[in-house]
DNA sequence: AGGCACAGGTCCGAAAACGGCCAGTCGCGG
DNA sequence: CCGCGACTGGCCGTTTTCGGACCTGTGCCT
């Protein structure tokens, strides 16, 4: 982050948002320069709340961003997108696991918090993993407690089921 | 303040006192030949005590004072009179930026201390503001804490919070 | 001269509180 | 003897809260 001359513009500033519909109710994207950085259902929890950035429904990474969810939907295996998400050191380990879970399969807080180094730090994985800015493309979605229940979900826990329905994982 | 030649009498000296009725209590009204120079209630934090100066409630800028004070308790906009405060460079600036606030708003300690030049002085401004001599007319009762607190009034809390009701002001 | 007390505000480190967890217990009713 | 639910206690990163340290002009005290 330090450079030898500072930058006129802060590279992890946002740049550009819009709305995008969905099945599940409309999202909110977010981008800076690098990628995508927020995608977020309308009040969901942990929302950060509105922003002081320009509306461009056409900027190349919330397009990319549509084009992925377009997709998503319609049962077809998305491209990867570059993605650009602000988080601690800790969070940014967790939600690179998160990405590795393929479509279909689920994991444990637990498995996460393993994968993330500390197989100890399943509840700080679940505090994570509650802070993903980037809702469905990073599939938050896919980790489930111990036993086999939802135990939480940012954007509702029926939004959850429908995601894992839609992705055709049978739940006990 | 430095003249060629030495006057006869010292222009800062007082030359006239009178008491002054108030809603909130009486108040001692104290003048120079260049304006008011004091207006104090009876009884305040840093009050100097009695004067060994004549008495004339006529005296053109206690009169002046009286009908400020008359305009001001009945809701009107008073007209600017002759001020002469006696202190320090810094207290002068800091009574000068007090007297740039409008009725009806409020400032904090360290935005008068910023006004004043040195945003890092903002406890030596709130000593600078509670020496101020002319109580009301340089209001000094519309300063509070950033965090929205009275924090102090040299005349007594009660009075600066029935100065500020009377002014519109709503508190959180 | 030097020290201290204020009608405040900012910064920083420590400590406590808070979760989208998990394993171990205990006490039930089959 | 199981299986299930409720409770308990430890675990971990993040966030919030809290208490000092420092800053600043001036009057008053030693």
């Amino acid at each position: 982050m330090s450079q030898p001359t500072p930058l006129p513009t802060d590279p992890t500033a946002f740049v550009a948002q819009a709305e995008i519909a969905s099945p599940l109710g409309p999202l909110t994207a977010l981008a800076t320069v690098h990628g995508l950085a927020g995608l977020w259902f309308a009040a969901q929890a942990h929302h950060p709340g509105d922003f002081d950035v320009p509306v461009d429904a056409q900027h190349p990474h919330i397009a990319a961003a549509r084009n992925w969810l377009v997709a998503y939907w319609s049962g077809r295996a998305p491209q990867d997108i570059a993605l650009d998400p602000q988080g601690t050191p800790f969070q940014q380990t967790v939600w690179r696991a998160l990405r590795q879970i393929a479509c279909g399969h689920t994991r444990t807080y637990g498995e996460i918090a393993a994968q993330a180094g500390n197989p100890a730090a399943a509840r700080a994985a679940g505090a994570a993993i509650g802070r993903n800015p980037l809702s469905i493309i990073v599939p938050c979605h896919r980790v489930i407690g111990r036993d086999g229940s939802l135990t939480g979900y940012a954007g509702g826990l029926e939004r959850k089921l429908a995601l894992l329905k839609h992705e055709g994982v049978l739940l006990a």
